[in-house]
DNA sequence: TCTGGGGTCCTAGGACCC
DNA sequence: TCTGGGGTCCTAGGACCC
């Protein structure tokens, strides 16, 4: 932190909103989820779909986030399970996200449901512990939204998304849903963890880990920095030698655009047959480049993923000299894209999806347009235009208020 | 236990340029 | 001609997170 006075440590915090998905269905359905304490959200419960969130109460069978929805109705057998209301979340997630914004200088959304706080330079504001602060924040939370949130606190961004962890008001333990972990207490803190409660140590690096004998922090930290290079290398060593000393100078940061808009679908039988791909690719296309437009935004790389019945997952890829918003270059580009795929391997199909990157603000259609060639992949102004009708067909009516001929009639 | 949908970031190799 | 090195862009794949 070059940049930071000497010896000032800083003040994060991180609000982790309390079973985010599952309180967020109850609200929208009050008389149906919210009157089930057995509540999975995720999918249907026919569906090939993953848990995405689950009540406490159905938490107590066994019922893990990722766990498929069919283990988890063999755990959990009476539980009611709902699909994820997206809308609602993301409003809900906003209405947090601005109660947020009143406390901290600097919001950073890391997910739909946590936030990163820098509360740095309020000390002369906020003449209280940072612990009283976060209470107070929590409080305002719960008051403009009606959701709890978790707060978890201290000098860097690890810490304070482990100390919101720590503090989640889970039934049973003793945390209350804030937890500030001091300055000076972080290595105390971080001694207590396993390796896997770590974030960034996933499930690969942790066997990597296994292998040479460390699952505990304390493990680790009985290795001198050059011994674990030996073992991982420069970088990684260096990396896991300061996260397990709660070491993280990572910034807050405010962050603007997306990187990156996606549509996949993973569907409910394996699809062998390249016409029907074809048609399931012009939905995806056309979901995502409407969501593109909704966000003002033009993409230039385009993206085919496919994910074959054996969950092998290829994608191939191909970036355009300009921006493109509309689904005609997009359908054509990804076309092909999925054309290429399928000639080098031909077998059923569980997931296909299409992702737009390297986004750039839309630059103003008619202005573009007056430079567009011949060329197949520039599009023209009435191209935009008629994009843009469709867009508001379709906010008025729903997402199927206009479709492709024939896409629907499933 | 047969594995969602939405993302972010990193790496490595090849093309291409200077 | 027998061979360097750096920078940037593109593509594919993979780890990870909620």
């Amino acid at each position: 932190m070059p940049d930071e006075p000497q010896g000032a440590s800083r003040r994060i915090l991180l609000a982790d909103a309390d079973a985010f998905f599952v309180a967020v269905a109850r609200m929208v359905d009050p008389e149906g989820a919210g009157q089930a304490p057995l509540l999975i959200v995720g999918g249907s419960r026919e569906s090939r779909g993953v848990v995405c969130s689950a009540s406490y109460e159905t938490r107590k069978f066994g019922v893990r986030s990722a766990m498929s929805i069919a283990q988890a109705l063999r755990l959990c057998p009476d539980a009611m399970c709902v699909p994820v209301p997206r809308r609602a979340c993301s409003t809900k997630s906003a209405e947090i996200r601005a109660v947020l914004e009143q406390w901290a200088p600097i919001v950073e959304g890391a997910s739909i449901d946590e936030w990163y706080l820098d509360l740095g330079g309020t000390e002369g504001l906020y003449r209280e512990p940072l612990a009283a602060t976060a209470r107070r924040i929590r409080q305002a939370v719960r008051e403009v939204t009606g959701l709890s949130v978790t707060i978890g606190g201290g000098t860097s961004k690890l810490v304070a998304k482990l100390a919101a962890e720590r503090g989640k008001p889970k039934p049973g333990t003793a945390a209350d849903g804030v937890l500030i972990i001091d300055a000076g207490g972080e290595a105390e803190f971080l001694r207590q963890l396993t390796l896997a409660e770590i974030p960034l140590i996933g499930p690969k690096f942790q066997e990597r880990l296994a292998t040479l004998g460390m699952r505990t922090v304390p493990d680790v930290l009985q290795y001198d920095v050059e011994t674990l290079t030996r073992w991982l290398g420069e970088r990684e060593a260096a990396w896991l030698f300061r996260r397990v000393r709660g070491i993280d100078d990572a910034p807050v940061e405010r962050r603007l655009e997306a990187k990156s808009i996606s549509r996949d679908e993973t569907f409910a039988e394996d699809i062998r047959d390249d016409d029907e791909l074809r048609r399931e690719l012009l939905a995806l296309v056309t979901r995502a480049a409407s969501d593109l437009r909704a966000d003002g935004l033009a993409a230039r790389t385009i993206t085919v993923r496919i994910r074959d019945f054996d969950f092998r997952t290829r994608q191939a890829s191909r970036t355009l000299a300009e921006p493109v918003v509309w689904d005609r270059v997009i359908h054509r580009v990804a076309g092909e894209l999925l054309r290429k795929l399928r000639s080098a391997r031909r077998v059923p199909a569980r997931l296909l999806g299409v992702g737009l990157s390297s986004l750039a603000v839309d630059p103003e259609a008619d202005q573009l347009a007056l430079f567009a060639m011949a060329d197949a992949t520039a599009e023209t102004s009435r191209d935009r235009t008629l994009a843009r009708a469709v867009d508001a067909v379709r906010d008025r009516f729903g997402p199927k208020g206009i479709m492709p001929a024939n896409l629907w009639e499933r």
